[in-house]
DNA sequence: TACCAGGTCCTCG
DNA sequence: CGAGGACATGGT
């Protein structure tokens, strides 16, 4: 199956995500239609989330969002500031916290040395810059650059995540991927930038497309395609490698 | 009770 | 490289 047709299929069946932000609405700019503007403060707030959400469920990483924004320090500034101690306290919920109160306060340190402390100037760079910059700071590796440049900076980079490896091995099953994904290859384990690779060849650079896409593997592989799946009442069983054996 | 959730870093062969 | 452990809360 073609992955623009398991799109389709997915959105159908799901309907769209809209993941991010979550602390307000995007407005919606009538050229683009469905694309939606965010503000500087719902930009950093992605960036953050992508950091909270660490091995950790979304629901506990917002409820850290949540409570930063309550406590009114969704700003670089404040979170520079603040005792890496009281941030801990405040994204607790979100599991991991002394580690993620570290890196959000190294990531925002990071924009004010070099950015001075502009978070739009970051991501006005191109991919493979920004990936680079994004991948030197500790705390931020490949899922979390790239959550950040698809949904923050709003570039298409396709993110992959444990869900799209488990999602995608199953589906295709691990020959097509190796053929489909050149050079990089996969190796006797599903790698990130030969899953990412998988995706990026064969679908058009769209940034929603990207986004939703990506959202929707992850809505599927809650419902569907757990950790032990429900193959029996997946509407996708006609067409999944994993389905048929 | 045990397992899992929108990973990353560090250490050691 | 790659395996293995540490990091930790909240929901089922």
């Amino acid at each position: 199956m073609k992955l623009t047709v398991l799109f389709d299929e997915l959105l159908l069946f799901y309907g769209r995500q809209n993941w991010w932000p979550v602390t307000d609405f995007g407005k919606t700019v009538p050229e683009y239609k469905s694309r939606t503007v965010f503000s500087k403060k719902q930009k950093l707030e992605i960036c953050f989330g992508a950091i909270l959400t660490q091995n950790t469920s979304w629901k506990n990483a917002e409820k850290a969002i949540e409570s930063l924004n309550r406590n009114k320090i969704l700003s670089i500034e404040k979170i520079s500031k603040i005792s890496e101690k009281n941030l801990a306290e405040l994204v607790k919920s979100s599991g991991f916290f002394n580690q993620k109160a570290k890196r959000l306060k190294i990531f925002c340190k990071h924009l004010e040395k070099k950015h001075d402390g502009n978070l739009q100037k970051m991501l006005e760079l191109e991919i493979p810059g920004l990936r680079n910059e994004l991948l030197s700071l500790n705390g931020i590796g490949n899922e979390t650059a790239d959550s950040i440049i698809l949904y923050s900076a709003q570039k298409p980079v396709f993110v992959i995540d444990s869900y799209t490896g488990r999602f995608v091995e199953r589906f295709f099953g691990k020959k097509l991927l190796e053929k489909v994904s050149s050079k990089t290859a996969f190796g006797k384990k599903l790698d990130y930038i030969g899953c990412q690779n998988f995706f990026e060849l064969q679908l058009p650079k769209n940034v929603e497309l990207f986004q939703e896409f990506h959202a929707l593997i992850a809505e599927h592989s809650k419902t569907f395609c757990k950790k032990k799946p429900d193959c029996s009442k997946c509407f996708l069983k006609k067409d999944c490698f994993f389905g048929l054996s």
